[in-house]
DNA sequence: ATCTATTAATAATT
DNA sequence: TAATTATTAATAGAT
């Protein structure tokens, strides 16, 4: 550059790379700030030397900088350990709750932690828990006699049993879509599914099963029993 | 700098300083790649322009570059990000697991899903079910003096129920898509039958209790859920 | 884009 | 390191 151009390679003497790097590394950071300042730019600079000193330089933060570039870089796709990460934790949270809720109903359906239930949900268990006894006592005893008929049944049971699993397996993987989906779109399932409402609309038109009040009935319905699915008629 | 120094503050005219840009980019780029040559620096160097278009350079790799720089950056404490993503992904496939567990075995409490069930489980199944029922109806008969009690606990119930509701809706959801999804795997119209049931327990459909109540049905269907195991009376 | 006058950056030297 | 100097490189403004 000035007082004889020199080659564009490494520079042999330790001493006089030391010296370049430090007026350079002053220049181009110099230069970052330029024209992050003239040209209304969001720059960011990271520069180690050769002994692996770091130097940067951010018109905003690095931070920002780093965060928009990821994310411009990777627009849709997931690599950002930071996004992931974030995605990853929305999922745990979201499996999370679903365990809870799960888990409350199960152990009512074994008969426990039903010291809060309504009287009304109570009615509804017993029914649902006498519907259950019915199958299985119909099955059980169905099962025995097939015993006494051979195995043709049993073989065909099994294979059906097969069957299931693989619908199982394809119900989980579509459920892996849905969260997907659902994270993407930003997270509120129940607001951003309508067919949700439509499913819950439809089995529950039969009767009102639950114990709940006439609803004010506005357009907007009340958010709150919208995206709880707990409209009834 | 040339002809005329300049203020070092952003330029008005959005044109000029565009073209400022354009030309400061180039020498800028340049200057990155002279010294990370010269010096044998690494250095990375990423330019949003005020329209948001990306300019990067780096010796090495981005990648590498910003990898080193939150390494050195964060200076061990805190661990890697990716131990942190296993660590997250590991979370969520035991949360997977036990929560599909728990939706196998909540589905036999629900009486469904039992053809493959062996006898000894369906023994099991039966005396927890007669089990549960015992504590509901038990609980059933001492909670209808709490009805006089007022409503705190009907106001607990409450969330209660949007928890239920929660879980109902997703089995809905998911069901339905399983429904969609074995559509399109060729139709079997041996699950359709019992998919249908399936909805009409999971909404607690007091009527109707399967299966101790005669069901119309065409001769087809009758047939048909017999391979199932769950033919409906 | 290209040209060019002028300043800025910096290699070599001290 | 820090200052000085000689020279080239970068670029603002004009075309």
């Amino acid at each position: 550059m000035r007082r004889g151009k020199i080659m564009l390679k490494k520079i042999d003497d330790s001493t006089s790379r030391q010296v370049t790097f430090s007026k350079r590394r002053k220049g181009f950071l110099k230069k970052a700030r330029e024209i992050s300042i003239l040209c209304d730019a969001e720059v960011g600079v990271i520069v180690f030397s050769c002994i692996g000193k770091l130097y940067d330089f951010a018109s905003s933060s690095m931070q920002s900088v780093l965060q928009r570039y990821t994310e411009s870089r990777e627009e849709g796709h997931r690599l950002n350990s930071a996004s992931e990460i974030k995605h990853c934790q929305r999922e745990v949270a979201s499996l999370r709750q679903q365990l809870q809720h799960l888990q409350v109903r199960h152990r009512q359906l074994m008969g426990e932690q039903l010291s809060g239930v309504s009287v009304k949900n109570l009615e509804n268990l017993e029914n649902q828990l006498e519907k259950s006894l019915k199958g299985v006592l119909w099955l059980s005893s169905d099962s025995h006699e097939l015993t006494f008929q051979g195995n043709v049944m049993q073989q065909e049971n099994i294979e059906l049993h097969k069957k299931i699993s693989l619908v199982l397996q394809e119900n989980n993987a579509l459920r892996k879509k849905v969260h997907k989906a659902r994270d993407v779109n930003g997270g509120n399932r129940y607001f951003h599914e309508p067919f949700n409402r439509t499913i819950v609309h439809d089995v529950f038109t039969a009767s009102n099963l639950w114990p709940s009040q006439p609803q004010p009935q506005s357009k907007e319905a009340g958010i709150e029993s919208t995206h709880l699915g707990l409209q009834l008629h």
